[in-house]
DNA sequence: TCCGACAAAAATATCGAAATAAGATTGACA
DNA sequence: TGTCAATCTTATTTCGATATTTTTGTCGGA
């Protein structure tokens, strides 16, 4: 699609995991070969690739002889997930403090006033958001922490923050999907914007894990919620 | 071979993860995929499936039409994993310490003193160690560093330190083949066990630092030397 | 002679479809 | 009601076809 789909497994894999992250494809679900082949119109060797990968980004969960299944989401997953992601990305951002130049400066700032166009006028009240307008805020959200980072000077800090990104995501999405409203989260985006940019490591970290865990706690009651409505209207055998 | 190998790929990206950890695949070098398929008895699908997941494992590089290497190894690398995995590894010893219980106390406990009898009679001044002896310390040591952080009660922090310490037993393979001896390593391996026998999480991440930094040193002179052994004999075109 | 562009050939990666084998399901029988 | 076997579904694998890259060889110009 958009980068480096040399190969068909390359396309599937990245198919396969917008719809994962998404929720397209739901998590716990399983999944069937003959159906994904035909879906996504390949054969089963490059699918069967593309899920292999899957399952080191810990999209997919595999078992024997048995299949692949959507990795499932618990809250005690959004807890550990949250923590850890927490950790990483505050560790990355002070490095990224310490490390950025004039460049990074430039790009973070863009890639907030990108993300601010869009949160401006987000509907407050407002329980449905039009998918497109809701896509669009997922890409400048995650180009917007991404470029924080992206002068950390650690590859290997940035490729475990993007996992951990990604698997928010998924949860992030959850919730999304139930919410009644958007909290100010341009709010705490530009707090975590402005302590970056007057170099205050601190500050920034902090307001980083607040609006982690401010997060977390959003996709934790929605989880709550749908277990609920889960439970309610199915009967037991 | 020892735990699930339902499958074929399976089995195949086990022995590839091994030969890659012990360098008897080495860093940087072409797997070219119809040599790899009759060494391990395969076809060509469990044998990709097996190097799409070693991709994950950050082992295995690809790109786009033109096949799969073997990751190499830097310098630059080496700081950067050791870096990161002090990191997370001292975050999960200390959630370790602090949820810990007895039945963990006893497993950390056997799993050191399995590494100590093995690390007790290691040749100070000798240059070169039995390959079955070095497998049986590569085990042992795994297996203690793994005990100990096996009660943080965060999966996520686990998983990525198993991957961290793999990213880094690939490194330390290559010190031990040009090693001169081993320095007193079980002094650091006892020091971090009497911390944590006494809960004592500061000076038990302390030692695990020191642990995890002296043997980086021990690395980044040895690959140093293997670099300038590289370039000498070698010739310019 | 030396180099570079171009074309044919070889090597190799990628993919799809059919064969195989394992697991799940159904139904008969005890 | 539980067990076993036959059947069906589905994952896994092999194999062969296709597409791509790399190498080799040839020619023409400097």
């Amino acid at each position: 699609m958009t980068s480096s789909d040399k190969t068909l497994a390359d396309r599937t894999y990245r198919q396969l995991r917008g719809d994962i992250v998404n929720g397209r494809l739901a998590a716990g679900s399983k999944l069937k070969l003959e159906g994904l082949a035909q879906d996504y119109a390949v054969g089963m060797s490059p699918l069967r690739e593309a899920l292999a990968r899957l399952m080191g980004d810990l999209l997919v969960v595999s078992e024997g002889q048995r299949g692949f299944w959507v990795a499932p989401l618990s809250l005690d997953e959004l807890d550990d997930v949250s923590r850890v992601r927490a950790l990483i990305e505050t560790e990355a951002l002070n490095a990224a403090i310490r490390n950025g130049d004039a460049q990074w400066e430039r790009e973070v700032t863009a890639a907030f006033e990108a993300l601010a166009a869009v949160e401006e006028h987000l509907p407050h009240t407002s329980d449905a958001l039009p998918p497109e307008q809701l896509e669009v805020w997922e890409a400048r959200n995650r180009a917007f922490h991404a470029a924080l980072v992206s002068a950390a000077g650690s590859p290997m800090l940035i490729k475990l923050r993007a996992l951990l990104y990604q698997q928010s995501e998924r949860y992030r999405r959850v919730s999304l999907n139930v919410s009644r409203g958007w909290r100010n989260v341009h709010d705490e985006h530009r707090a975590i914007y402005d302590a970056t940019m007057q170099r205050n490591a601190l500050r920034a970290c902090r307001m980083t894990e607040l609006h982690l865990s401010r997060t977390a706690e959003e996709v934790r009651k929605a989880m709550a919620a749908l277990s609920r409505d889960d439970d309610a209207p199915g009967d037991k055998a």
